[in-house]
RNA sequence: GGUGCGGUAGCUCAGUCGGUAGAGCAAAGGACUGAAAAUCCUUGUGUCGGCGGUUCGAUCCCGCCCCACACCA
């Protein structure tokens, strides 16, 4: 008899405890880890993305850890492009695969895909960006208004991102990115069986706060430091290197940088959170409910 | 001890020429399709330090007291 092939997905905030977990269940099912991380993958990034300890590492094979360059564009369809090519492969060797990350968009996108819009023109994405920088949000909002008007009406005019992703979408394809959404989740020729992590807000901030302590410890200024000449690269646009990167320049003192990412890591526990909870399809547990998770892929 | 400057939202402060007050940050909630650890939206009543006085009415004016800071002794 054959298994369902089946990915394990162990979603969670930042700082819950994925890491351990989700190498207790590797190696009980014999298996390896695709990591769901936008930050952990690059291998600039070390401590202050809280990549998992070379001893951690070592106990089960991991993917997407350290694997790309800050300097390459890393997005959510480059994940899902590489995590499903990477599961196809360790289902040759195994029933199970176990994904573990905090990136609800990563996570998403490998889970039910993303829409295909064809890819835009860097130079027209360049040219958006900097004139946006010179110019302001009004001349984007005016910019969308002329030349995409549904998308102006959806709304999200108020944030440049998302404006600046429609305008390179309708100038590069003379279509607005509305008409490339179709709602159709993509179904995957696997088992899927998502399971969340949580925590009391009290406890999980504890571990925050430690955590946080623990990189100072560890050398994160120096690790930033070294990167200062890469800092205008999205990839370091990350809790952890902004602050620090304050810090350097002489504007904050070490002490109020280190309470800096303590907050902001506390509101991008509360935004994981948020995404989290809309899933229906989640599964919920405490990171001491390793036996609840395991008899659930056994019943599998 | 004296003088000065303060005491207003969890924090930093603004303000009310007397009609019980508002920003930033924090916090809470939410959104999210190629930067997602990003980006964006919504939510602001608090003995306006305490007690008295003047007043129709005081957080605002007056008196006393308490606290903090600075300077002088």
């Amino acid at each position: 008899m054959t298994a369902p092939k089946t990915v394990i997905v162990i979603a969670g905030p930042t700082a819950v405890g994925k890491t351990a977990i989700a190498i207790a269940i590797a190696k009980q099912f014999n298996t390896a880890i695709i990591s769901a991380d936008s930050r952990q993958c690059y291998k600039e990034l070390k401590i202050g993305a809280a990549r998992p300890s070379g001893e951690e590492l070592q106990q089960v094979p991991h993917y997407f850890i350290a694997t790309h360059s800050i300097r390459e564009e890393v997005t959510a369809a480059v994940f899902e492009e590489y995590a499903l090519q990477k599961t196809q492969e360790l289902f040759r060797q195994h029933d199970i695969v176990v994904m573990v990350g905090g990136t609800g968009l990563y996570i998403q996108a490998f889970c039910e895909g993303l829409d295909a819009i064809p890819a835009t023109d860097p130079a027209i994405r360049e040219k958006i960006t900097s004139t946006y920088e010179e110019k302001g949000l009004t001349w984007l909002q005016q910019e969308i208004q002329q030349k995409d008007e549904a998308f102006y009406q959806s709304g999200e005019i108020k944030n440049p991102r998302r404006l600046m992703r429609a305008l390179e979408v309708i100038e590069s394809t003379g279509r607005s990115i509305l008409s490339f959404r179709n709602k159709a989740k993509k179904l995957r020729d696997f088992n899927i069986i998502k399971t969340g992590l949580t925590l009391p807000k009290e406890e999980l901030h504890q571990y925050i706060d430690k955590r946080v302590d623990g990189m100072i410890k560890d050398g994160l200024v120096e690790e930033v430091n070294s990167l200062l000449p890469f800092r205008e690269l999205k990839a370091l646009r990350t809790v952890g290197y902004t602050e620090i990167f304050n810090h350097l320049d002489g504007t904050t003192l070490l002490e109020k940088a280190v309470e800096q990412i303590k907050t902001n890591t506390r509101q991008y526990a509360k935004r994981q959170m948020t995404w989290f909870k809309k899933d229906p399809g989640l599964q919920w547990f405490s990171p001491s409910d390793i036996d609840k998770i395991i008899t659930l892929v056994n019943k599998r």
